[in-house]
DNA sequence: TTCGCATTGTGATTTGTTTCACATGGAATG
DNA sequence: CATTCCATGTGAAACAAATCACAATGCGAA
């Protein structure tokens, strides 16, 4: 039971929801087959990665769903209140404050932090928005331990260095700059122009062997296999090889 | 010069970035540890994936700055009109829509796609919204290869086949429903909802290993390897072993 | 009760990526 | 002109992660 890396906790999480779903649907047990296919990994991999949790399933049975909902929460969510705080009220900013409120029983986002005195001490979806300047007292007192950067590239390394000095210990950085952060300070940068162009280039990719390998407007046909869990190699799967 | 990885295709990306600040600095030549340092990379790294460009530095000078930026843009940027198109106007398809505008010579969101009318032919950043059943005309019309899903969960599976069968051939996928598509269309898949768990979990190991390993409030030195570009493994490294 | 079978857990292997290490070579210096 | 220095390009080694393959296991059918 060696630790998790840092896939294997992004993919428990995916069959945590598969799993809830099954909860949902009423099912009991479940293989490792049906998770697989549910989150689009191999079933060799589904049982690698519940080794880390140190429960087992049985054979014949497979994995009891709510024993095993129970195990990964224990690993992966936090078993106390644990708290997150936005800085940067702009367009993603107010868009993720929105969708994550509620939606994890222990991790909350409690504050905002702007530089624009416009929005200042109101309240935006239920969570106070206070002066960037004010960002290290708030996050000592309220023991936030977690940051989301959606500021303007120039300003990252700043609200950075603010939160790191306040004591936050993970970053979910929005930004296009590379942080520099002590180490032990975990950083998860989310470049949504990169992943982009990334798309356009397979795509592009995708077209010229297309044109390149098939005689005229061959229909693709529809194998499962074709997608790329974030994260993963390109589809570089050859088409329809009959 | 083999096939760029997905990863490589990433870090080029970056390099342009730098190389275009330092550019505007006016430098005209760059060594591989400038960039490694300004891509939170190694020097090494750098030299391989600028190896699938076909293009060479010269020891004692380096990369020339313009014709490295002009490699790396004929390699991952498209060298025509590329057209992507979104769908879902909601929370983040609008940041994205307002974000990606502009951004790119010739990358281009041509067209949005909703299910709600009250949202249809307007204008929205100077792009035009059209309803999710004129899509396949629309994506076929204007030759669209690039698809940006921003719609409810549900709705995604749907819409990724309609994307499909217009002859999108690569995603970026916000639901977090993994999807299936034909082989060689390729998908990214962004679940910010799991990189929110995953920078909570993190954060808590370093609070809990901090807790362990210090006596006290040991004020963490500023090791700049700290940090964890997106799609590594988290900075596991001991800190301040002296 | 026994057998057959599908499934688990995991050592061994493969696959893919990063890093190392060094031969090569251009530029500057004396 | 020779020598020294440093950075490049790349084969080889190291590493990490995913997959394979199979022994161990327990259920259900006969
Ligand atoms: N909007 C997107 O879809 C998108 C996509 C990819 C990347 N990004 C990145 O996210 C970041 C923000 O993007 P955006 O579109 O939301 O920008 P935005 O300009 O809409 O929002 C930035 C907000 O940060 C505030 N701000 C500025 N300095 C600050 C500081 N020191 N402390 C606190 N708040 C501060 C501004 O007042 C503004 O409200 C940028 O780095 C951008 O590259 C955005
Ligand atoms: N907002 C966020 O920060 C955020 C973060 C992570 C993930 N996501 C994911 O992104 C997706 C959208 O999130 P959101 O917050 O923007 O939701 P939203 O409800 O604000 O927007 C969804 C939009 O899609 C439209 N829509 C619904 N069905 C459609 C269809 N068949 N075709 C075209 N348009 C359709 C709706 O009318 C709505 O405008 C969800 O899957 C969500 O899980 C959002």
């Amino acid at each position: 039971m060696n630790r998790a890396s840092y896939r294997t906790i992004g993919r428990l999480t995916h069959y945590w929801r598969a799993l809830r779903d099954l909860e949902a649907e009423g099912q009991t047990y479940a293989y490792s087959h049906l998770l697989a296919a549910k989150a689009q990994v191999t079933a060799a991999q589904v049982r690698r990665d519940i080794m880390v949790l140190g429960y087992s399933g049985t054979p014949a049975r497979g994995y009891e769903v709510r024993r095993l909902v129970e195990c990964i929460e224990a690993y992966v969510f936090p078993s106390s209140e644990q708290r997150a705080a936005i800085a940067g009220m702009g367009n993603i900013g107010l868009a993720l404050l929105k969708f994550f409120t509620g939606r994890r029983p222990n991790l909350h986002v409690t504050a905002s932090f702007e530089a624009d005195p416009e929005k200042f001490d109101r309240l935006i979806y239920g969570c106070r928005c206070y002066s960037i300047d004010s960002a290290g007292e708030v996050i000592r007192r309220e023991g936030i331990s977690v940051g989301i950067l959606a500021v303007p590239d120039a300003e990252a390394q700043y609200v950075a260095d603010v939160f790191v000095a306040a004591g936050i210990r993970g970053i979910l950085n929005f930004a296009r700059t590379p942080l520099e952060v002590p180490a032990g300070v975990y950083v998860e940068n989310i470049d949504l122009a990169m992943s982009l162009d990334r798309v356009a280039f397979f795509a592009r990719q995708s077209l010229k062997t297309e044109r390149a390998v098939l005689p005229a407007g061959t229909p693709l046909d529809k194998a499962s296999a074709g997608g790329t869990p974030s994260d993963e190699a390109p589809s570089a799967n050859k088409e329809s090889e009959s």
